[in-house]
DNA sequence: CTATATTTGTGTAAATCTTACGCATTTAGA
DNA sequence: TCTAAATGCGTAAGATTTACACAAATATAG
């Protein structure tokens, strides 16, 4: 018998893009140990003077080559001892959005390679990656209600049109387009630029750009951003 | 230079307890170590075989004789590298409710001393447990207005005045009485009993409570618990 | 060069929900 | 028996959400 904690503390990142209406996640392809050639979530143990958010940001810079928007702790998966079959690993697991269309991932570099997949095209993932990914998509879901997080997965100045796709892309539901125009356009957190964006056909659209400043203001005079639907 | 991790993982409890129309905080008073004499949450390092969960419901046990009622994963502390001073300690700090009113807690062992502070008498805790307390408490407030965890602190049968006041106390907001009445009752999830309750004065009360089961049901259909207020 | 398909931008009436109140009822105690 | 304290119910005004229709601006097919 032995006193002696031996539990290693890992992190792990869900990043999320979004590209084409089409939701994304960053995944790495492993080249050693037991889950080998299993895709999984970018991550890695911590070291011993490295705070959580640094370790995270390290292993996606490391192994994916990104640098994400947004971030924040999701959960730490620590209940199922065996969940990685070599020790006993606890992970805590970050939630991060990336607009994919600016940045280059590390696609085949020697050790990992990292490669966005369509979230209802992901494969069978090591350990519990596919807990840790659900889990990740639920809070994604929830978090466009309540915050403005959607405009973290576009590009700087977008159509009115992308931000009502990514909504009903990633909440699997229809809007009325009028009335959620309407509601976004009443919180007076997004303002129309002066320039077009470039469409196939139909009229031309105006671009809009959210402002992050004005949101911050808004919300310590209490409001609150909120997107419900029917 | 060692490529050895070397950080030791802990978790915490903070255990909510509503009485009197007060909020409490169980505490426990540190008997060793350099944080002796300080206040702090009930926790300590996870068992190489044991759950997360497991381990914050053994250490409430042992150090407070505490079994709570409603139960889930808060936050995990570990960007300051020097929250304990002895060693790197990652903490992952669980959230929990319970109905004080019943139970005993562990006032006077050898080791630990346990005991409930009123929520704006709490004194300078041990490592980062006042951060750890704030966060929690601003995860009840959220969770009060969105899930009916408010139940998990009364007892069984309560006064509609008590759950009124529950509110108001914790959110420390003004609310309309029948107005939050006539809401919480068009939920259909709280229930008349034909016992009435103890007052000092006034018309005397009914005792209601809380019926998780039809909430669990109407939850599957779509319902969606929410008080919001003015 | 005209007609058609496609997408954008705006408005309005009905229905629903929230808010702000008032008052009668039931008890304890002066 | 009168008063204070707390409960229980109701309703009108205001705000928000929902459902739905049509004109405007462009590309393309003919």
């Amino acid at each position: 018998m032995t006193n002696i904690q031996n539990i290693r503390i890992a992190v792990d990142a869900i990043v999320f893009g979004y590209q084409n209406n089409q939701l994304y996640v960053l995944l790495i392809q492993q080249k050693f140990g037991t889950q080998e050639s299993y895709w999984a979530l970018p991550g890695g143990l911590v070291k011993n003077d490295e705070s959580l958010q640094d370790a995270v940001k390290r292993e996606l810079k490391e192994e994916t080559n990104v640098t994400v928007t947004y971030f924040e702790q999701l959960f730490t998966f620590g209940d199922d001892i065996n969940r990685d079959p070599r020790n006993r690993v606890i992970s805590v697991a970050y939630f991060a959005l990336v607009d994919p269309s600016k940045l280059t991932i590390k696609a085949d570099s020697d050790a990992d390679h990292a490669q966005w997949y369509k979230i209802n095209e992901i494969p069978d993932l090591a350990f519990d990656h596919n807990d840790i990914l659900k889990k990740a998509i639920e809070r994604l879901k929830a978090k466009l209600t309540y915050e403005p997080v959607g405009f973290d997965l576009l590009p700087k100045e977008f159509l009115f049109s992308e931000l009502e796709n990514l909504y009903c892309t990633i909440l699997e539901k229809e809007i009325d387009r009028r009335n959620f125009r309407k509601k976004i356009l009443s919180f007076e957190i997004i303002e129309e630029t002066d320039q077009f964006g470039s469409s196939k056909s139909g009229r031309p659209a105006k671009l809009f750009k959210f402002n992050k400043l004005k949101y911050n203001e808004l919300t310590k005079k209490g409001f609150h951003f909120e997107i419900k639907f029917a």
